[in-house]
DNA sequence: CTTGCAACATACCAATTGGTATGTAACTTT
DNA sequence: AAAGTTACATACCAATTGGTATGTTGCAAG
């Protein structure tokens, strides 16, 4: 027997994005002025290498336990250039937010929005999309997003207002999918629509976490199927 | 209009266990053999303090955050004591988890199976206990096995497979709590136990994750009220 | 064509790590 | 009461941190 969620959770996933190494696509617009110079141009490549080489480090070892200047040593770059682009860690830490973590965030969950098919398909789709990101590889990696907040919240508090600032992002576009899903009649209208995007916050979060852990993909899996069941008109 | 979920979420708190500073029944059971020389007793009293000190400090600022020896100097206790009874970082570390966290979310998880009421109450019971756990000054600081397996799990595998191990215990007692909801109708039969055990220990610790960035401590209760009535059956 | 500035490279630095080596007082065992 | 052990305190240490100070090189505008 499968029931909605089951056919509802079938791989339809997105175009592939893998996160490591880094999608292209997610690169800073710079030049908008139209003159773009030699040196500039190779200067914010050198600035993005810097970022993504970094991010990915910070992904395994968290903010503090990475160490800058040896993450550049190992892209052929100098303290001197990572000390041009970004005078402290700290600020580092911040463009990695706002300019790697953000849009890599927003875009994957703005298709609540703007993808096809009914609410509850989006969902579906983008819970389906967030489960394939998991590999044997990355899964004690977890989420980037929730390792920072994690890791960050407590101690600084330019790192906890730019993650909750995502959040809040990320649980707009998730309660007015849940609105409108509501509104067509595919998910339990008796469910508050502001909680229940926290708690698929939460669960997705949640759910990473415990793969992570438990060094196990199919977790993420088990919870996402079974929060979309539950979300399901009966 | 309350909802069965809201009324089983009215707050029917446990004994209160307050966090920080830490609950003084997690002690170690020292000279079970009877005779306890002085010495050994002050001892087991410093390596406690030096525990409980760190625990608290990597609740904050993280294991790697941790200046151990900076805690412990706050105490009055210099790095000999310290190194005398720890004698790596990482020791302290593994101590922390197998006698304070995993000794702590056991005995509030096993309710569960010990406590009385319903299946459903018991889950309420528990969850309204967890946010009870939750206040403003704290907030920010999450949920310290959380923290933990965030930070660690990648890093060391010795702290992986502790937190793992107790996150093991933790969905067990969950669902043989769930099963038998099942059993006495409270539980919707729909929904796999196996999956919903993991979903509500994802729903908790998310729910933590997201209240301690958005520093908002009723996000956690909006996750576990309506978790509870997905969970009930309609 | 030269002056200026961006884009780095190299060398250096104080403070901080996680620890070790060694001393000593108190207590325990024989 | 002598000898050994536990429970610390103090002083020291190499490696690492997050940076800074000072070059150097190449493009680009005036």
């Amino acid at each position: 027997m499968t029931t909605t969620a089951d056919k509802v959770l079938d791989y339809k996933p997105l175009e592939k994005v893998v996160l490591s190494p880094l999608p292209n696509q997610i690169t800073t617009s710079f030049g908008t002025s139209g003159k773009i110079s030699r040196a500039s141009e190779r200067g914010q490549e050198t600035r993005q290498l810097i970022l993504e080489a970094n991010f990915r480090a910070i992904w395994k070892h968290g903010f503090q336990g990475v160490r800058a200047d040896k993450v550049v040593q190992e892209l052929g770059i100098t303290k001197g250039a990572l000390y041009h682009y970004f005078p402290t860690k700290q600020d580092l830490g911040y463009a990695i937010v706002d300019e790697l973590i953000k849009p890599m965030y927003l875009k994957s969950w703005q298709q609540l929005e703007t993808a096809e098919g009914s609410s509850i398909e989006r969902l579906s789709t983008l819970l389906a999309y967030l489960g394939s990101m998991i590999n044997n590889e990355n899964v004690t990696l977890g989420c980037p997003l929730n390792n920072l907040m994690q890791e960050m919240s407590p101690l600084d508090e330019g790192f906890r207002t730019r993650l909750s600032g995502i959040l809040t992002t990320l649980h707009g576009y998730s309660k007015r999918c849940i609105l409108q899903g509501q509104a067509e009649g595919s998910i339990r209208s008796t469910l508050n629509a502001d909680s229940l995007a926290w708690m698929l916050l939460a669960t997705v979060e949640g759910g990473y976490s415990m793969s992570k852990t438990m060094a196990d993909s199919t977790v993420f899996g088990m919870c996402a199927r079974l929060l979309l069941k539950t979300m399901i008109t009966v």
